[in-house]
DNA sequence: GCATTAATTGGTC
DNA sequence: GACCAATTAATGC
């Protein structure tokens, strides 16, 4: 893929903001500032506490967003996968990153500098519009996932990051990403052992199917009725 | 195949 | 329910 032409033109994400205006005069000048980057599985490329540089669009592969803490732990806060942002909440607010972003999958992200954003925003009202929306429904999703972590059960965290996994990336025969259980253990507020111990049980009640380190879900009408009572209405 | 890394299990606080 | 240690399974080279 490295040989063909990266532009938003020929970019498959429909979804993706800036991809959606590529048809708008108004545009046009901006997608030529887009930087192309090529990241390896397992690279960070927002690193926490780097001055922040731009916004990130994925154009192909999976990203995690995590906060790093004192022990060493990391809290991931988000994944990622195409047509997704990543390093928004740098830009415009402070001078230097909060989070630590990293590739999960070999992936090809898109870059605009701040600068360049700037004034797209400004040329572009409905990419404005759009990406007022998008902050407002991360804001919301940030709320309730501290909910969450407070009132859930370890088992209820873990099922509801399966699921929230699910929804983001899909599941052929098994998940379509390759989490470890440690990362899936960051994400839900646990540790690794836990999740471990929450799948086997999961697998013995008929819940999840596992193979080597993929995973699936065999029941999902039982599965999310479990977390059910929590009853929340957004993606988070 | 072998060496490395991840998953799992059991035990302690 | 987290942390630690020992064992077992999976994967990379």
């Amino acid at each position: 893929m490295p040989d063909k032409e990266i532009d938003c033109y020929s970019c498959p994400n429909q979804d993706c903001m800036i991809r959606k205006h590529i048809r708008d005069d108004q545009a046009i000048p901006f997608l030529a500032k887009r930087n192309t980057l090529y990241v390896r599985k397992g690279q960070s490329f927002i690193m926490e506490g780097a001055p922040v540089h731009g916004l990130y669009f994925i154009r192909d592969g999976k990203v995690k967003v995590a906060k790093i803490g004192i022990n060493g732990k990391e809290q991931i806060v988000r994944f990622g996968g195409p047509g997704e942002i990543i390093g928004h909440r740098g830009f415009g607010a402070g001078q230097f990153y909060q989070i630590n972003a990293e590739t999960i999958e070999n992936s090809i992200l898109c870059g605009f500098s701040n600068d360049v954003m700037k004034h797209m925003l400004q040329a572009l009202p409905s990419l404005t519009y759009d990406m007022m929306i998008f902050y407002a429904e991360e804001l919301n999703r940030s709320e309730t996932k501290v909910k969450k972590f407070a009132q859930m059960t370890v088992r209820e965290k873990v099922i509801d990051a399966l699921l929230y996994v699910h929804r983001k990336f899909g599941q052929d025969e098994y998940l379509n990403v390759q989490l470890s259980r440690k990362e899936i253990a960051d994400f839900a507020g646990t540790t690794e052992e836990q999740v471990i111990r929450v799948i086997s049980g999961l697998k013995k009640e008929g819940l999840l199917k596992t193979k080597g380190r993929m995973l699936a879900i065999t029941d999902m009408k039982l599965l999310s009725s479990e977390i059910a009572v929590h009853n929340y209405f957004l993606n988070s």
